[in-house]
DNA sequence: TTAACAATTAAACGATTGTTTAATTGTCGT
DNA sequence: ACGACAATTAAACAATCGTTTAATTGTTAA
């Protein structure tokens, strides 16, 4: 690997590309954080970390449609986020009890309080 | 606030839902995500939290025409996340010093090491 | 086996996003 | 002032995304 310009610092440059994290590694990343990029998607995903909830009480606290919530709620439990369990007529979605999904649990409130502190 | 269904807890939903995060908050936090919801754009700012550099060989070292780098920078910047500096001719961009910056940038390194062990 | 409710799925639509190509702006050396 | 290089901007395009409407599946009680 070689850069078009050169400002004298290129040996650190190249040891920092392969100190870098793989294209997957990126990849699955920026999948996880598509996940949280949808303002609807971030609230549901951070009310299911406080409570276990059925669908239509979901939508009513969500202020969404059945069919849209569960289509949020697809995408979440596909990738390992929330988890789910039926009971009677109803279904029931809470945060799955993974590393990853309380690691960003913790960063969104994190974020939150760091972009709009104290609201 | 009245949820269509009672399964019991209904008191303790409320409550939730009072001390939630407002609107503007999630919707907020799902923009800054948002931004690091795309591969290329994660590691654009994961190298800038790395080292400081200029378009070209940034293009270079993420394989990527000047103009599209020029777009994700742009939304980086007006984000806050990096700043950028002229000299002669070239532009140089790093990550910005800021509380949010540091957070995102450990974030990252984070969910790649628990989505990716190892990688 | 119906009827009613809960949830999901499918198709369609508008809106947003990322990349490309081409044109433009900014800077330096001659 | 000119030519060359660095970077940005603009317009166009395909691809992706989120919501809506309508149809379908699953479950329970009569």
């Amino acid at each position: 690997m070689r850069l078009p310009h050169d400002h004298g610092h290129s040996e650190s440059s190249i040891s920092l590309l392969e100190d870098m994290p793989s294209i997957e590694g990126f990849s699955t990343a920026s999948d996880i954080f598509k996940l949280l990029g949808d303002a609807s998607r971030v609230k549901l995903f951070w009310l299911l970390c406080h409570m276990e909830e059925c669908v239509t009480d979901l939508a009513a606290m969500m202020d969404m449609s059945a069919p849209a919530l569960s289509h949020h709620l697809r995408f979440l439990k596909a990738s390992g986020l929330i988890v789910s369990r039926r009971e009677g007529k109803e279904v029931f979605y809470r945060c799955a009890d993974t590393e990853l999904a309380d690691a960003l649990h913790h960063i969104i409130e994190d974020v939150v309080e760091i972009a709009c502190p104290g609201a």
